[in-house]
This record gives structure tokens, C-alpha cells and sequence, in this order.
RNA sequence: GGUGGGUUGGCCGAGAGGCGAGGCAACGGACUGCAAAUCCGUGUACACGGGUUCAAAUCCCGUACCCACCUCCA
């Protein structure tokens, strides 16, 4: 069986045929770091963590590229509403979704390129689609580039739109643009408005970006002019994808073979952008969760569904996850063992980890029925390490609250080992009450006692 | 106006013509001093109305409601 996927540009599920054979390029539109992240932002970072781990199993050696938007509009407003330089809130909001990356054990990229690194690139892709006759300085004198739609017939082929079926935004500024579906692949400075670090010389003049000209020049560098995957969320479909797709082509360019774009997390049926916000950004949640506990929430839905976000949901994930750790608790550490068939037929149709965790599920109860569960928890290891899953990974370890829970737990053991000594001296006595006061003593600190064939074991609540 | 996606049991969440994915909760039983954990068992779900078929949650037609995108949102 092949690996399947399912292809946002012809909309069915299909094969996938690298371009070449053993080698796998992915390009994914990562964020533009404007402000903390929050559950939302995370979710692509996490499926696209497993498509690239998927595909290493399968053998694949992956070049996986997840760029950082660094400059746009939106970061230039905040940054002089909090009165810093943009950069430095760029660079903030960088580090603080590093961070997010680490705690929910998302692998790095191949290399996550900036935009704003990558300028002279962008200028030598904007002048070959003008030279092609793609593109076109504004008239206006503004120092804006951009993209002629009407020069590329093709234009709407990934999500199947028709030009003139568009609907013109509300808010469209007309500029220099010969159409108002072109769109800019060249910022010129704003003297008045701007400041002077957010502008890169050019041809034209100094200025900065267009959104979509960084991705296909980035992807161009460091995958080629031709590579299998592209993704991103749903949202940037169009006209993200669709301008990347056609400047690319535009420039002789063939892109990206396949497109795969992971959905939406609501809250209150609204994007999390348009929401609040700040209880759902990760250093929020993880205050009241575990990375790997949201992790799992995010693993076990299927990427391309929608998911409404409550924490009811996180909470009912989280206990369903502590299935899995008391199971491989019990068994004692193992090495990990092979994958089951059911669980690679899951993940090679499109993904498919609810499948894949329904297996996993299958495998725990099997295991917990077994008189010897190695073999089992070996399986439910190597299932857990390509969801990214493993508690044993010391990915785990490695964040703050982690550290210090640790800490903690040391703490509590010494003071509870005593009282479970007397506890368990009570029980042999047979005396039951005094056994009882104990354990209801401990619970009210919030510590559960339980009793294995090992001896007592606490947990906290 | 254009283009997509969705509506599944108390809840979360899969599936895509024919044995009720899986998890949580609930109930019964086993185990336990009692619990916990674990195991076994218990469910007549697929928005609505038609149709196709031996067989429809799944295909077709229609209706309702929800959501996303249509120039800088993952």
C-alpha cells in the first residue's frame, strides 16, 4: 500500500509519487508572528509535525521548509501601537512560538526561513515576471509591484474560481493596479508612515514584501522550482496559495505537485482570531494542560476536519491520554516494538489518526488484558512516537513547567512515602478504619492513593 | 454573486452502500477489606423530505440550518 494524501488543488485523494523517488520537499506557510500563539496557530504545526514524521517512516528523506512571515502590515501597526521597533516584536513573538513548537514536541523544520531575509531573492522572482510580462511597477509612482491576473489564464486553478466570478474587497484600495484583483509582490515605502528599517532597497525603489512573493521565493531556494508538497491552513487557499501558485508558474516555475491544507479550530463557531483569544493562547493553556495533552487533542482529530475547541473536550482528551500512560506505566519501560498493519493502513489513507489512535486504543486494551504486556506497549511506543506522542521522549522534558513538576513531585513523594508506610502497616493489621483516614487524608490534598500488586501508588488528581 | 466544507448516540469524534471505529460519561458484573486502576457486558446515532437499490448514515434530487474563503488570518 502507498502512501495516500488528499490533493486541495484537484480535490481527491491520491497517490503520492515523489518527484523523486526516496526524497520528499515540503513547503509549509508557517505564521506571521504578530502577536503569542494560540491553539489555533499550533494545529498546523502539529499535523504538518506528523505528516514529516510520517513520512520519514516511510522511509522518505524529507527537506521540510516552514517559513516565518517577519514583516507585513499587521506587525508594522502593532509594534507602533506598543511603541517598539517592529522588529523587536517580530522577533518576540518568534521566539514565543519556538516555544509553543517546543512544548507540544513539534520537530523542527528542514529550516525555517524569514521573509525578511530573503529580499534579494524575491527581487530577482519580481523581476523575471515582469520581464515575462507578469508584472508591472505601479503607475502611480508608489513603488508598488504588481502582479498582472489578467496576464495568467490560469489564475484561479487552485481553488477553481473564475476571475471575473470574484467579488472586488469591500476595502480594496485601487493604487496603481490595473485591475483590482492584482495583487502586490512589491511594497514601496511609506516615508510618512513608515519606518525607514522596514524598507530593503530594490529596483524600484526602496520598500518592503508582498505577502505571497516570500513564500515562492523562499520555496524556490531551498526546495527548487518543482516540489511535491505545499500546506498551510485552509484560510490561505486563497489568495495565498493561488498568488504563490501563479507568480511561481508565471515564472517558469512548476511549484508544488500537491496541496494539503489543515482546517479550522472554532470557538463559539468563531475563528479563534476573531475571538478573545487570550485564554486560548499556549502559555494559557499550558498552564492548565500538558503539551502532550493538547498534543493529543490535536492528533486525534483528523487534520482536515473542523474542530470546536472547548475545554470539556481537552479535559475528556486529557483523561483519555492517561489511558494510554497508565497502561505503559504499568508495563514498565519497553523498547518500541513494530507497527501494527491497522495503524499504518490508517496513516497512509490521507492521515488518517483517528484511525490510527483508535488502533492505538485497541492495542491498550489488548495489552491490559495480556498476563505479559511487553509486546503490546512496545507496539503502543512506536504508535506513540509517530503521533509525537512518546512519554518517555525527553521533548518532554525539556519545558519549564515540566522541570518543575518533576521538582515537585520529589517533594510530594517525601512527604507522602510515610504516611503510605503507615497506611500499608494499618492494612496488615486488617485495620481498615485507620487504613481509610489515611487515604482520605492524602485525597483531601488533592492525592489519589491506589493500591497495585506492587504496593500503593499515588497520583495527583 | 462565486468557491469549498459541514449537520452522526448524553458528550467528543471516525467512517462513506451490507458485521455499531475509538474515547469520555452512564448502567450491570468480575477483581478489591473498601476503593482506584483493569477486564467483561449493556446502545436499535447518522439534520429534514423524496428517490435509486435485495440492502443507504454512506449514492441521486430537493429543503433547512451552520461555517470558511473571495487580496496580507493557521
Amino acid at each position: 500500500m502507498t502512501f495516500r494524501l488528499y490533493d486541495t488543488a484537484t480535490r481527491e485523494v491520491r497517490d503520492f509519487v515523489p518527484l523523486v523517488e526516496g526524497k520528499a520537499g515540503l513547503y509549509v506557510c508557517g505564521l506571521t508572528v504578530q502577536s503569542e500563539p494560540h491553539v489555533g496557530h499550533v494545529r498546523s504545526g502539529v499535523n504538518f509535525d506528523v505528516l514529516q514524521r510520517w513520512l520519514r517512516h516511510r522511509g522518505y528523506e524529507v527537506t521540510f521548509i516552514r517559513n516565518v512571515t517577519d514583516i507585513d502590515d499587521k506587525i508594522l501597526a502593532k509594534s507602533a501601537e506598543q511603541g517598539r521597533p517592529w522588529f523587536n516584536l517580530a522577533y518576540a513573538m518568534h521566539r514565543e512560538l519556538g516555544r509553543a513548537y517546543d512544548a507540544l514536541n513539534v520537530a523542527p523544520p528542514t529550516y525555517e526561513p524569514g521573509a525578511t531575509g530573503h529580499v534579494p531573492e524575491m527581487v530577482e522572482l519580481i523581476t523575471e515576471l515582469i520581464g515575462r510580462g507578469h508584472a508591472y511597477p505601479a503607475e502611480d509612482g508608489s513603488g508598488d509591484v504588481y502582479f498582472d491576473v489578467k496576464s495568467w489564464p490560469s489564475y484561479g486553478e487552485l481553488t477553481h474560481q473564475g476571475v471575473d466570478d470574484m467579488e472586488p474587497a469591500e476595502d480594496a484600495d485601487p493604487r496603481g493596479k490595473r485591475d483590482p484583483r492584482d495583487f502586490a509582490l512589491w511594497k514601496g515605502w511609506k516615508k510618512a508612515t513608515e519606518p525607514e528599517t522596514a524598507a530593503w532597497p530594490s529596483p524600484w525603489g526602496p520598500g518592503r514584501p508582498g505577502w505571497h512573493i516570500e513564500c515562492s521565493a523562499m520555496a524556490g531556494k531551498y526546495l527548487g522550482p518543482a516540489f511535491d508538497i505545499h500546506g498551510g491552513g485552509v484560510d490561505l487557499r486563497f489568495p495565498h496559495h493561488e498568488n504563490e501558485q501563479a507568480q511561481s508558474r508565471a515564472a517558469g516555475r512548476p511549484f508544488a505537485t500537491y496541496w494539503m491544507h489543515n482546517a479550522w479550530i472554532t470557538t463559539a463557531g468563531e475563528k479563534m482570531s476573531k475571538s478573545l483569544g487570550n485564554s486560548l493562547t499556549i502559555p494559557n493553556v499550558l498552564e492548565r494542560y500538558r503539551g502532550i495533552e493538547l498534543r493529543y487533542y490535536l492528533v486525534a482529530a483528523h487534520y482536515r476536519s473542523h474542530v470546536e475547541f472547548s475545554f470539556e473536550a481537552l479535559d475528556e482528551a486529557a483523561v483519555a491520554f492517561r489511558r494510554i500512560e497508565n497502561f505503559l506505566e504499568r508495563a514498565g519501560v519497553v523498547e518500541p516494538g513494530d507497527l501494527p498493519q491497522a495503524f499504518v493502513d490508517a496513516m497512509d489513507d490521507d492521515l488518517g489518526t483517528p484511525a490510527a489512535v483508535a488502533v492505538l486504543f485497541d492495542m491498550v486494551r489488548e495489552g491490559n488484558r495480556a498476563d505479559d504486556p511487553t509486546v503490546h506497549a512496545g507496539q503502543v511506543l512506536a504508535m506513540l512516537d509517530v503521533l509525537g506522542l512518546n512519554p518517555a521522549d525527553p521533548a518532554w522534558a525539556g519545558s519549564g513547567a515540566g522541570a518543575a513538576d518533576d521538582k515537585l513531585k520529589a517533594a510530594i513523594d517525601a512527604l507522602v512515602v510515610g504516611l503510605l508506610d503507615e497506611r500499608t502497616a494499618a492494612r496488615e493489621a486488617k485495620n481498615w478504619a485507620r487504613a481509610d483516614a489515611i487515604r482520605d487524608q492524602i485525597k483531601k490534598a488533592g492525592i489519589e492513593v491506589e493500591d497495585t500488586p506492587t504496593g500503593p501508588k499515588w497520583s495527583i488528581d
